[in-house]
Formats: C-alpha cells, sequence, structure tokens
DNA sequence: CCGAAACATGAAAAAATATCATATTGATTA
DNA sequence: TAATCAATATGATATTTTTTCATGTTTCGG
C-alpha cells in the first residue's frame, strides 16, 4: 500500500520521460487504454492541456514542460515525506540521492566503497542513486533537493550548505607520451611551458595553478576521463589527481611536468543542506562518511 | 477529482484532531468502519501503531504524534504543490495563509481589507486563511511554510525571510480612568512613572520604550483586547497603539500618558520567504498590499 | 485514398473502498 | 461480578473507481 499516491501525475511523468503513451505503457505496467484515461482527467483536474499527442507526434504543450518540472519536485518530495514517516519505524527507508564529481573511486582518504558498505550494513530498506555532475551542479541539486548529500572539491561555499572536509586531492600536470615535452628535461618555467603548449582543462574546474584556468585553453573537458584521453593524444598538456593519473604514469602513458609552480591540491567536502532537519538516512550516511576507516 | 489524494495521512490528521474515531465520521463525512480500515491500512504501511483508541480513551503514540507533525506538513506542502499546478491555467487557486499580529483592521497606513478587496477582485479560486499570532511565530511560520505571507512589526529580521516595509505604527502610553494617574497632571518623569505603577505589556512586545520590557512588569498580555481591558481596570498602565487607542481615548475610558519620552513607533513589514520562488497568489498579495491605496 | 501508428471511447470486468450489521474490548456501573 | 455502554474492529455486501478489451477516430506517409 502507498502512503501518497500520486498517480496522475505520476502518470504525466512517465508519459513526457517515455515521449508518448504507448510507450509508457510497459514502463507503468497498465494499457494505453488506462493512461489516456489517467492523462484526460489530470488534464480536466488542471484544466489545461499538458500534452499533444496523436499519429502526429508527441510534445509538451508550453505549460506541461512547467508542469512537468514541478510534478517531477513533487514526487521528490513526496517520496522523502514518506521515507520521513517510514523511517519513525527505526528502518531506514526511502532515496538515498548522493551526488559526486568524477573519479572519486579511487580518491585517496575517502573510500565511497567503503562508506556505502559500512551505510548499507544496517537493516535497510534504501534505495541508492548515485548522480556524477559538476560541483556546481551539485550546489544547485543540494540546494533544490534534487541530492541529499554530495561529496566533491567545493571551491565556493554557499550558506544554505553546511560542509565537512573529507580529504586532499593532489593536482599535477601531465603530458602524453608523444608530446613534445614527454622526452624533455623539466627545466623550463611554469609560464613558458603554459604559454608554449595547448592546455585542456575542466569546465567546472576553478583549482587550478595560477594562468591556467585562462579561457585561452585549447580544449574544455567536463570528464576526468576525456581529459585523460586528451593527455594521451599528445596535443595538449592536462591537470589530473595524482590517484586518477597514477595508473596511466606506470603505464607509460603520460609523466607528470615536474616543475613545483604546477602543482596544487583540492579539498574535497561532504555537503547537505544546513537549513533543513535531516532524514535519519543522510545523517548516517554523513556519520559513515566521516568515520575513520 | 484531487490531483493529490493522501486519503490514509488526511484520514490520520483529522482523526487526531477530532480525538477519536467516531466524530471524525462526521468531519470526514464516511462511516466510522471506514475510518477504522484507513488507519489500519495507514498503520500497516507505516509499520507501526499512530494511536492507541478504544474504550480507554483516545491518544497519540509517541510515533504517532511525531507522524502526525510530519503529515500535516505533508498535506500542506501537496496543498501548496497543487496550487502551483492549477495556477498555470491562469487563475490563482490554493491556499493563501496571511499571518498577521493582532489589531491590524485599524493600522493607519496600511488597509488590510481593501488590499484583501483589491486581490480578491481578480478571478480566483483561492482560499483565504488568516492567522493571528506574534512576530516571533509569524516569523517561524513563514520560514516552515506554515504561511505565504505576514504582516507585523518585525523586529528581528531574519536571512530567510523578504521584508517590505509597509508602515509606521505609533505607540503611547495609556491609564485607565480609574487609574490614578488618571486626574494627575503630566509632570512626572519617565522614569518615576515606570517606576512607581504596575505595568502590562504584551508578551511578544520588543519595540518597547527603554526599561519598558522589563521582566518586573505586573502583567503580561498577548493580545491587543486584553491589553486594554487591563488598562480600563485601572490598575496598570500599559502601551497601545494610538489608532487603537484613539476609540477608547474618544470614550474617556483611558488616557495618554503625555510623556515625550514614553512615545515610540514600530514598523510594519510585510513579509515573504526569500529563498523560495512563489506562487503567483503570494506575488499578487504582496503586490496589492503594496500599490498606493 | 489507403494503411498504419497513436490515441480516444464505451461497455464490461476487476479492484479498491465504502457501508451495514454485528462482534469485540475494556472501562464503568449497579 | 455481571451488566452495560461507548469506542473500535470485522465480515459480508454494496458502491465506486479504475482497468481492460474491443473498437472508433485522427492523421501522417506513401
Amino acid at each position: 500500500m502507498k502512503l501518497l499516491r500520486n498517480t496522475l501525475l505520476e502518470t504525466f511523468v512517465t508519459v513526457a520521460d517515455c515521449g508518448g503513451f504507448s510507450d509508457a505503457q510497459f514502463a507503468l505496467g497498465i494499457t494505453q487504454s488506462a493512461i489516456s484515461i489517467r492523462i484526460r482527467d489530470l488534464e480536466t483536474t488542471l484544466g489545461y492541456r499538458v500534452c499533444e499527442r496523436g499519429r502526429g507526434g508527441f510534445r509538451l504543450t508550453e505549460r506541461g514542460e512547467v508542469a512537468y518540472a514541478k510534478a517531477r519536485e513533487i514526487l521528490r518530495t513526496a517520496r522523502d515525506f514518506d521515507a520521513e514517516l517510514l523511517e519513525l519505524r527505526g528502518v531506514l527507508a526511502g532515496d538515498l540521492r548522493i551526488g559526486t564529481v568524477d573519479a572519486v573511486g579511487s580518491l585517496p582518504g575517502f573510500n565511497l566503497a567503503a562508506t556505502l558498505q559500512r551505510f548499507l550494513s544496517r537493516p535497510n530498506d534504501i534505495r541508492l542513486e548515485i548522480v556524477v555532475a559538476s560541483p556546481t551542479d551539485l550546489t544547485q541539486s543540494l540546494i533544490s533537493g534534487g541530492i541529499n548529500v554530495a561529496i566533491a572539491p567545493f571551491q565556493n561555499r554557499v550558506p544554505e550548505l553546511h560542509y565537512i572536509e573529507l580529504c586532499n586531492e593532489e593536482h599535477r600536470l601531465y603530458c602524453g607520451q608523444k608530446h613534445a615535452l614527454f622526452d624533455q628535461p623539466d627545466d623550463q618555467s611554469a609560464e613558458t611551458i603554459l604559454a608554449s603548449y595547448p592546455l585542456c582543462h575542466r569546465a567546472y574546474d576553478m583549482f587550478v595553478a595560477p594562468g591556467m584556468g585562462s579561457p585561452d585553453s585549447k580544449a574544455v573537458v567536463a570528464n576526468m576521463e576525456a581529459m585523460a584521453v586528451l593527455i594521451e593524444t599528445g596535443h595538449y598538456l592536462g591537470a589530473l589527481p595524482t590517484h586518477f593519473a597514477e595508473d596511466l604514469v606506470r603505464k607509460g602513458k603520460i609523466r607528470e611536468i615536474r616543475n613545483t609552480a604546477l602543482r596544487w591540491n583540492s579539498t574535497f567536502f561532504i555537503a547537505t543542506r544546513s537549513t533543513q532537519v535531516h532524514r535519519r538516512a543522510v545523517e548516517l550516511f554523513v556519520q559513515d562518511a566521516c568515520a575513520p576507516t
């Protein structure tokens, strides 16, 4: 038995996600007629049409777009409330939505897998959801409630969130095996290096050495793997966390540009909303993340 | 057709409010059997008992108390979401919950009735709810979402809220007709007056002249009418807004203690949550409140 | 102008909820 | 201590809501 039944909105959201009634049949496990009726009822209630459909194709109306966004939010909020009530049993329940930046798996000083293992070792009814995004996006998601907790190297801290320091990540500049610098001694100055060779940096990267975040970078990536690939091409210099680069270095595919001016660290935090009273699941996850390994 | 149907929670909240199943029949418009079944279903879903009932009397369990509070919040939130979706029609809809302190009806410089009239003159499906409470309580309610907008002389402004100045309210000290000072000339110093006669002040009153908020006040009221009554008894001196006292002064029941040190003003604000995107209804109400009369 | 894809609709079936009558339960009373 | 009564629980039946099934309508592409 479901506590909060938002049948009409759930149908609407699924239909929108599926791009039509016919496909949504399978997602919802009911017939197309039922969907048709539900959407009709929804539209009757709302007093406006949420989507155009028919042989001519499916698309949300203007209002439908807005309604869709709101409906998603309603459903998420409802699930969270639901979880709060269920957690009074003493058993963890509901969704736990975790956000991270990429390549946290190999982060030294913080073991996400171990944290999750600890968290899940309790009797629970939790549905995990892990999203990977930039610190900026994670901040937004945290504030809007899209995610409950995030692990990332937050540079700009906002008052709406509460941060706990987790660990540090070392960054170095690397060049690929085919790069001009690969077989050269590291005797050039940082300025010369940065000025002479095309640079690749992460779109959301604010934690760069002075001059590295400059907009004249020749390539931008949103992902660590992608960064590695571009460095491997030999065309770009790029920054990587040492823990991530380690394997590639061992394989001889890239090497560090040894120059103390081109080394820096970033600090990882675990962040949650500060204003809100957290669900027990969120509190425990944070606790597990901060506990000594 | 209702968009969000939280039958079980609605039943629970009503039952709790009615203090039992039998009374809730009438409130809910269903039979006692149906209620019994709903509560059983709710408890099955939740996995814990929400209330003890039977011939021995009705009371919420410990968990039930918590669940009740959460359920109320869920229902309120659900109604707000509902309203948001309905407002996409272009017609104002849903609840508009307004909080005020007491005696705003006669506030010079701000006409609540006129504001509401303007607001309601639009085609609408709004259900108004007006609660009267202290500025402190109103602040809490605004933050928690219990009310959408509040009108009060807020002293402590909090960052979660957004304030717009509305008007000023003049305060004076008054004595009743039977008071020792009633027929005396106003030649005593403020200190002497305050030290010599028992004082009555409002529980939430922070906007008092120096020394007036002292804890040695002999009487505390939470309401302007009550304050007036106590002043009329002739036992207490008390502060009142001039617009509120005016009528009583004209009737000769009280008179002002004329002493410039015992005069002060408070500023009224209309406040809303600053973080949140407001429903159109809330925005329009604020607009109507601030519009020139 | 036809066929097919995508949705709508009416009637019948199925499922979920409600009611009615009655049982149970525990406090109060005689 | 049994009788009583108020408050809730329960089982059988009725009602309402929702779903399915079969079929109708619309529109796009050929």
